[in-house]
DNA sequence: GTCTGCGGGCTTG
DNA sequence: CAAGCCCGCAGAC
């Protein structure tokens, strides 16, 4: 198991309560560390966590939280503290619940800077709500690197939504900078129905999406806790299955052609990154030209062993899961590379190595991850959208809720796909993309 | 321009 | 003294 803080505390020898006894402040920490645990994207309560020291995530001590750096004048000791979630000052809502929960810029200046923008759904100002959730102040994360592992401990539970991550606001703002070039060119192409702006729609956001943060169509409550983020067999079974998602997608484009092939992570991987045949929607998969979905997302159980071929490279590489998913952002990003864009999620070395075969993303708390896509339509162009500001999901993002995860219906778990692209047509995002949304051609 | 890590310095309990 | 925070700097992207 990878997550050692979740381990029944009946089945663990004396190494392994040393795994779990120890503080990030310790003299000397374990190094007899048998397994490593995969890279946790949103940990949150009171987290430890051992990964190794070839761990890229690990080593750029990254965090989908809004972490900045915290000085403890230990330098051994890296220390972040949470800065929480920008929201709308009206708490508007979007469609279907969705509400504005957007990444608070690391920086101070940027951070200020960002509160004087408006609300890309309703134009209101917007709000910081700081994360006050280890005892009145911030949650906190420690990161020491010491010998061949790096230690991570968290201490506080999040009391705040979670905003949309790192790589979502990278990208929202290299789109914002594409839309900004877009707009020089004098082409009229912008005027499609659903790429008009609307009203409330402020031009500092831009209005090309580029991911879709499907966390949940769920509206949190004020009160909402991450308390009730719960390590259950599920979630874990979830978070590996993003494993195989992100894997998958690793790349952009995905070519699944036979779900139920038997082929190992590594061969899977490399025909994930040679087409399009398939659209990989964070678990979902689409092809593009029938639009068929395999709806994994409705809880179609295709083992993924039967695709990976039971795990027969690493056991830590790929579990045996199903396949329930339920975000689906991406990237129409043709011109530009995912590994540009999401350089965090392209592993460095092939998957059936043992170091790049653990998931970049897994998601601890059985959190939907915020999956892209890099969509060759026949080598389109800019990326773009078609959809309305309204419906931009690059500004939405879902209060993420395993809780309602799990609850989640066909429904929720793949709204976008029958409302925006079954309804509309992959052929139609297509000529879209080509007609109306590359402008720069 | 922003992120990130580092470190000095201040305040508070 | 520890913890939290502010600030500026430098390097990277």
């Amino acid at each position: 198991m990878a997550d050692l803080t979740v381990m029944a505390p009946e089945d663990l020898d004396s190494e392994d309560k040393e795994m779990l006894s120890w503080d990030i402040n310790d003299m000397k920490l374990p190094q007899n560390v048998k397994k490593t645990d995969w890279f946790q994207e949103w940990p949150d309560s009171y987290e430890k966590h051992i990964y190794s020291s070839e761990d890229r995530n690990a080593q750029r001590h990254l965090s989908s939280w809004a972490m900045r750096n915290t000085n403890n004048h230990n330098s051994r000791i890296l220390k972040k503290s949470c800065l929480g979630v920008v929201v709308c000052s009206r708490d508007c809502s979007a469609e279907e619940g969705r509400k504005i929960y957007l990444r608070p810029a690391i920086c101070d200046k940027a951070r200020q800077k960002q509160q004087r923008k408006r609300c890309p759904n309703c134009d209101g100002p917007l709000k910081l709500i700081p994360c006050r959730g280890h005892g009145g102040f911030p949650v906190t994360n420690f990161w020491r690197h010491d010998g061949r592992f790096i230690f991570f401990q968290s201490k506080g539970e999040h009391d705040h939504p979670k905003p949309e991550t790192k790589l979502e606001a990278e990208a929202r703002r290299t789109m914002k900078k594409a839309h900004v070039a877009s707009a020089s060119v004098p082409l009229k192409l912008k005027e499609s129905p659903e790429t008009k702006s609307l009203p409330g729609e402020t031009q500092s956001w831009g209005s090309f999406p580029l991911t879709w943060s499907f966390q949940e169509g769920v509206q949190l409550p004020s009160s909402y806790n991450g308390r009730l983020i719960a390590n259950t067999p599920q979630q874990k079974s979830l978070n590996d299955c993003l494993f195989f998602s992100k894997s998958c997608c690793l790349g952009g484009t995905t070519d699944l052609a036979d779900p139920t092939s038997t082929l190992g992570p590594t061969k899977l991987y490399d025909k994930c990154k040679l087409s399009s045949s398939w659209i990989c929607n964070g678990g979902d998969l689409l092809h593009p030209v029938s639009g068929v979905l395999s709806d994994y997302g409705d809880r179609q159980t295709w083992n993924i062993n039967t695709a990976l071929g039971r795990q027969s490279l690493n056991d830590n590489c790929c579990p045996s899961y199903p396949f329930p998913l339920t975000s689906w952002p991406y990237d129409f990003s043709p011109s530009q590379s995912s590994a540009e864009l999401f350089p965090q999620q392209i592993p460095v070395e092939p998957p059936a190595a043992e170091s790049s075969c653990r998931p970049l993303w897994p998601n601890p708390g059985g959190e939907l991850y915020e999956e892209r896509l890099h969509v060759d339509f026949n080598s389109c162009c800019p990326s773009s959208t078609c959809h309305s500001p309204q419906e931009d999901p690059f500004l939405f993002a879902y209060a993420s809720h395993p809780h309602h995860q799990y609850s989640l219906t066909g429904k929720s778990s793949k709204w976008d796909f029958d409302e925006d692209m079954r309804g509309v047509g992959l052929d139609h995002y297509s000529n879209e993309m080509l007609l109306n949304l590359c402008p720069l051609r």
